[in-house]
RNA sequence: GCGCCCAUAGCUCAGCAGGAUAGAGCAACGGUUUCCUAAACCGCAGGUCGGGGGUUCGAAUCCCUUUGGGCGUACCA
């Protein structure tokens, strides 16, 4: 077997692919089929496992150009293949023109060698090859707690980067920090309005309409009061609103922080959006974009020339007060990122409720010469949270809107970052926080982890009350498995490697999240139809190879979504 | 008004760079435990792929149109 073979799909596609390819190309020569230029072969696996193992339905594509009927065709080239040095024993032409590959069964065996060959490094591909990717998540405002829209896109963003990083990426998580800005203009005003609550009477301080009303904001002033005492009340109102939002944005991002880790998000950057207007890269972007004429001014503030990007209208960078607005800002921040730092591809993760930015965003980036398909926006739709089958708004414990810290405590990491992983990002999510706790057959996420259990356990026995363990992989020969559940989970095993490329080409993670949910129902399945304990020696470590690969594959899925393996239940 | 997203089984969702008889989980119904964890397994059902038109050998998938939901359209972020 190759040594740098990463998935048994990737040999067996390229098998197919070279026997059809110089199928075709035997027919060019003897002339029974007109040669033409081939577009990339596509192989896949047939809906009906009587249709094969694996089919191409290239004869279909390019039946018009060599303009003979798609089954005379196939059965030609069928023919013509050679298939000496593959693992295809059959090919047959079938429905309206597909070839059909049917194969022995060692290709299963090999797959099965091959997991335990990698071990936890199973899955890992070299798609991402010398490519620096920056996955940017979460980014919430640091001005109050995280709340449900900050939870999915958490939870999507970081299966994203691990996904990336699985297929071969050289991968940065990072989170945007907008600590300026008339976000924390308000944050500011919102603290004054609390802290002076607090010192001259509820009262007497009106408390502005569009600000900041959590509890959050007034336990900061308290707080701040206690530690310093009722000095600012001598201050202006502009020293004393800077002072309290550089008192409480540390402490609000250290939470931000700290929830996010018990969520089981560890970013490598948090980069400050201050630090790029104290740095000048805003300035110097707005220049820049001046410079090359991407700019106009009217009604005393700049604007970006839409016009000039294929952009609908024109967009304000700085307002007529001189302050630059966050577009500008962002601009300046992917310029950070691509050309300051030479990330080859950005990734952002968005509510869709910022679709309209999108474009804006891409169309921004030409001027620095950065494709539009470098960066890249994942759009998620928002959550629905659903408690006793009714729509739930509110915290049980705190009476107020729902937040990662509230969702954490009623379900656990685990159901969090499972449920909010099994469903594309573009759909939107009903997160039933019954099922998400309940311990049933409905919940899915012990589904899994039971599988797990199960073979940790059924390992542990056999270590323990029968003294076996696993042997070498050369020692054990894996033929001897036959039966249809032992193939159907070595066949399911086999396609990790096919799944992780796929849900990197898409960055759909669920993909991953359903794929171990499938895994798990092949290994019960196996579990109730074949024994491992007591079976006579050769079948024993054969299923036992066979049920530590799958426990290496469950293990490898649940690592990558950061969900917690349990070895008993 | 204009733009974007969504619509598939009773429920929640896959499938959508066109492909063979549209799949899974849950719910419902019927079975399985002297035997490695029954948080499991096996079986049985369940559909005008929102409607209409078009493109072609072939459409849930692509195009047009229409309906119903969500969102965007700030010198907010």
């Amino acid at each position: 077997m190759n040594k740098s073979m990463n998935s048994i799909y990737e040999k067996i596609h390229q098998q197919i692919k070279k026997v059809v390819a110089d199928a075709f190309l035997a027919c060019a020569n003897n002339k029974s089929i007109p040669q033409v230029e081939l577009p990339e072969i596509s192989v896949e696996v047939p809906r009906e496992r009587g249709f094969g193992d694996f089919s191409t339905n290239i004869v279909m594509q390019v039946a018009r150009q060599i303009k003979m009927p798609p089954r005379k065709a196939a059965e030609l080239l069928i023919q013509a293949m050679d298939l000496t040095g593959t693992y295809i024993e059959k090919v047959e032409c079938a429905g309206p023109g597909f070839i059909n590959f049917y194969l022995n069964r060692h290709w299963l065996y090999d797959a099965l060698r091959l997991i335990q060959e990698k071990k936890e490094h199973y899955g890992e591909l070299d798609m991402g090859k010398n490519i620096r990717v920056n996955v940017e998540f979460v980014s919430a405002n640091p001005t109050g707690p995280l709340h449900m829209g900050n939870a999915r896109g958490g939870a999507l963003g970081d299966c994203i980067a691990s996904v990336l990083k699985k297929a071969g990426y050289d991968v940065t998580r990072e989170y945007y920090i907008n600590d300026t800005g008339n976000q924390i203009e308000k944050f500011g005003i919102s603290l004054e309005a609390r802290y002076l609550q607090q010192l001259l009477g509820e009262e007497k301080v009106a408390f502005p309409e569009d600000g900041y009303h959590g509890e959050d904001i007034i336990q900061h002033a308290k707080d701040y009061i206690s530690k310093y005492g009722d000095a600012l009340l001598e201050e202006t109102p502009e020293k004393r609103r800077e002072i309290l939002a550089q008192y409480a944005l540390p402490i609000n991002i250290d939470r931000i922080r700290e929830m996010l880790a018990a969520y089981g998000i560890e970013y490598d950057v948090w980069f400050s959006e201050r630090s790029l207007h104290q740095s000048g890269e805003v300035d110097e972007t707005i220049e820049f974009l001046t410079d090359h004429g991407y700019t106009t001014e009217k009604e005393g503030a700049i604007w970006l020339n839409g016009e000039k990007l294929g952009l609908e209208k024109d967009e304000v960078l700085v307002r007529n007060n001189g302050v630059p607005t966050y577009l500008a800002a962002d601009i300046a921040y992917h310029r950070n990122k691509f050309v300051k730092r030479g990330f080859d591809w950005c990734i952002n993760l968005w509510g869709a409720d910022h679709h309209g930015h999108v474009a804006r965003m891409k169309a921004a980036m030409a001027p620095f010469g950065v494709a539009k398909d470098k960066l890249e926006v994942v759009l998620f739709q928002l959550v629905r949270l659903y408690r006793n089958g009714e729509i739930a708004r509110m915290s049980k414990r705190t009476g107020k809107s729902i937040s990662l810290e509230d969702l954490l405590e009623e379900v656990g990491r685990d159901a969090a970052r499972f449920f909010f992983n099994l469903k594309t990002s573009g759909s939107h999510l009903d997160f039933d926080l019954d099922l998400a706790v309940s311990q049933s057959n409905e919940n899915p996420v012990y589904y899994v982890q039971y599988a797990h259990a199960r073979i940790c356990s059924l390992i542990r026995r056999l270590k323990e009350e029968e003294g076996v363990i696993l042997k070498d992989t050369d020692s054990i020969n894996p033929e001897v498995l036959t039966e249809s559940e032992e193939l159907d989970l070595i066949r399911k095993l086999s396609e990790y490697p096919e799944e992780v490329r796929l849900a990197a080409k898409a960055l759909e993670p669920s993909r991953l999240t359903r794929y171990v949910m499938d895994v798990a129902a092949n290994f019960h399945s196996f579990y109730n139809a074949c024994r491992v304990k007591g079976v006579e020696e050769p079948l024993m470590m054969a299923r036992l190879m066979l049920v530590d690969s799958t426990r290496i594959v469950i293990k490898n899925v649940l690592d990558l979504i950061s969900i917690h393996a349990p070895e008993k239940m």
